[in-house]
DNA sequence: CATCTC
DNA sequence: GAGATG
């Protein structure tokens, strides 16, 4: 009972990663209403194309908007309000929808900030949202999954409106803000994407550390930030940049993730503690558990500086200059990590598993190891100097622009890397994985006896089936017995000794005895042991006995 | 941009 | 697939 190409080495293959007792907290995103909002006004500028409450404190009181209504209307602030409270009772046009099984949006509540689709865009926006399956919501009801703001608006004019002008309270529980790339983005990709991505955010949400001093809060919401924060890389903004620059200690004061359902929830004037841990550790739910404790955590302008981010008044620091190394601040954990381990690494010492790009890293190999399995050697090299280049890069690569730039990354590895950090997968591996060339080789190559010379070979020729090799192809006495057994061999041993490592494809032993000083006693013990075996029925076929009928080594299945 | 080498 | 080439 052999089978060399699946045994997994234990030596290598056994993972002394201690996986850390990281516990994904809840996903509930609760908004906690049993406190009244505070009383206190807003002090900042109001945008044009919102009502400031200031100024319109009665909603009620504006004339209808009128339906022909220009963008005049829509800046005279008639527009959301009106649209909200008079439930748009315009006829709704057929929308033609996108085949079914791509309504990526089908079950999504979108309600759109503005309200309205009078801006030409938007409405052009918004239909192709329906297209995909969205619900187009003009009231914020607790249906709205997305709040889908225009970027021209920013998060404090949006709360100021929200609260003041439409006197909301709590947020539809699972709506979460985004701006309006985000729907574009997934039908781009025809998928859902992660709507917590710092591209997605709202502009303008002020981040954590400038909500208020860590002292201020509880003590457990403190602490958990503190363990998450290490591995988030903050979202930069220009008040915590700014103090990056001068100040040198981030540890506590790491600007956060912006989180507009966090900021409206404290702007509203809710602190409950607990709310306030749940919802900020749902900001960060989307994030790997992977631990990369070991990541030296990159500046904040090093990592989540957003190119798309126009904003005007914010310049941020050019060059992603890394802060000289200082102490890091150890989780309970310890100071034991696994990544200080150089076996933990590739050979090349070019890398560590604290690169930025692991990820984009491990779906390109899958990429090049599908290329090199279906014996395309330029494209598997192409892959190969690409994730090189990648593996030397200190910064994470976000956009297809970005990563061209960088040597041996053309455009079509650029536009992979982009489609992984959205989607974090690919849809041109799922979809070679789905091939059924590739399908054939993959069920082939487990044949004992067939290597992906041979497995390729056969599926090119169409071969799908293990009956149709039996049927019309020569195969050699092992790859007989290969198929004979294929099912056999295709189930692994688990074993509870090697549980722990994985599970075993197949069982090693190695013979000896005291006081031998030749091969010979044994050989012909083996012999026996084999001859035993198989007569009991116990070995059903021999696989591999390279040498007369006496080897050192013999391969078989029981 | 098609083609070719790597 | 990248990169050089005409």
């Amino acid at each position: 009972m052999q089978r060399n190409h699946s045994a997994p080495q234990p030596s290598v293959s056994v993972s002394v990663k201690p996986n850390k007792p990281l516990t994904r907290k809840t996903s509930l995103l609760r908004y906690d209403t049993s406190t009244p909002p505070s009383e206190s006004s807003f002090t900042g500028k109001t945008p044009s194309v919102l009502p400031s409450s200031s100024q319109r404190p009665n909603p009620e009181r504006r004339v209808v908007s009128d339906p022909t209504g220009g963008s005049l209307v829509l800046k005279n602030s008639t527009g959301i309000a009106s649209m909200l409270q008079k439930n748009q009772k315009r006829k709704r046009e057929a929308i033609k929808l996108v085949p079914e099984d791509q309504q990526i949006f089908r079950g999504l509540d979108f309600f759109y900030l503005p309200a309205d689709d009078k801006n030409p865009k938007r409405k052009m926006r918004i239909t192709k949202a329906k297209e995909y399956g969205a619900k187009w919501t003009t009231e914020l009801e607790d249906d709205v999954t997305h709040i889908v703001v225009d970027n021209s608006l920013t998060y404090e004019h949006i709360m100021k409106y929200l609260k003041e002008t439409l006197k909301v309270q709590a947020l539809p529980k699972r709506a979460i803000f985004v701006n309006e790339d985000y729907p574009i983005d997934c039908i781009a990709f025809r998928r859902i994407l992660d709507a917590k991505q710092d591209k997605y955010a709202v502009k303008g949400a002020v981040t954590e550390s400038e909500e208020k001093p860590a002292s201020q809060r509880s003590p457990q919401a403190a602490q958990d930030e503190e363990d998450i924060s290490r591995r988030t890389p903050p979202r930069e903004d220009s008040a915590s940049q700014a103090r990056d620059v001068e100040g040198e200690e981030e540890t506590q004061e790491i600007s956060q993730n912006p989180s507009p359902a966090r900021n409206f929830q404290r702007e509203m004037g809710f602190n409950d503690p607990l709310a306030e841990m749940i919802e900020f550790v749902q900001t960060k739910k989307h994030l790997p558990l992977d631990d990369e404790e070991n990541e030296e955590r990159p500046s904040s302008r090093d990592s989540m500086q957003d190119p798309g981010d126009s904003d005007d008044s914010r310049e941020r620091s050019p060059s992603p200059v890394r802060k000289p190394s200082k102490k890091k601040h150890r989780g309970p954990k310890g100071s034991f990590n696994q990544n200080n381990f150089s076996c933990m690494t590739g050979g090349t010492g070019e890398t560590t598993s604290s690169n930025p790009n692991a990820r984009t890293i491990e779906i390109l190999q899958e990429m090049g190891d599908f290329y090199e399995q279906v014996k395309d050697q330029w494209r598997t090299r192409a892959y190969r100097m690409a994730i090189g280049t990648l593996k030397k890069t200190t910064n994470k690569i976000r956009t297809a622009e970005e990563a061209q730039e960088l040597p041996k990354i053309g455009k079509r590895i650029a536009d992979k890397i982009e489609e992984i950090v959205l989607t974090d997968g690919l849809r041109r591996l799922e979809f070679a994985k789905q091939d059924p060339t590739d399908r054939v080789l993959q069920k082939f190559l487990k044949i004992y006896g067939v290597g992906p010379s041979q497995g390729l070979r056969w599926a090119q020729q169409g071969h799908k089936t293990l009956e149709d090799l039996k049927a019309n192809v020569n195969l050699t006495a092992n790859q007989k017995i290969g198929i004979a057994h294929y099912d056999d061999f295709d189930t692994r041993i688990p074993r509870e000794e090697v549980t722990a490592l994985a599970s075993s494809g197949d069982i090693d032993f190695l013979i000896t005895k005291p006081s031998t000083t030749t091969t010979t006693p044994l050989l012909t013990f083996l012999d026996d042991l084999v001859r035993h075996l198989t007569s009991t029925g116990f070995l059903v076929a021999a696989l591999a006995v390279p040498r007369g009928d006496s080897s050192s080594k013999w391969h078989g299945a029981c």
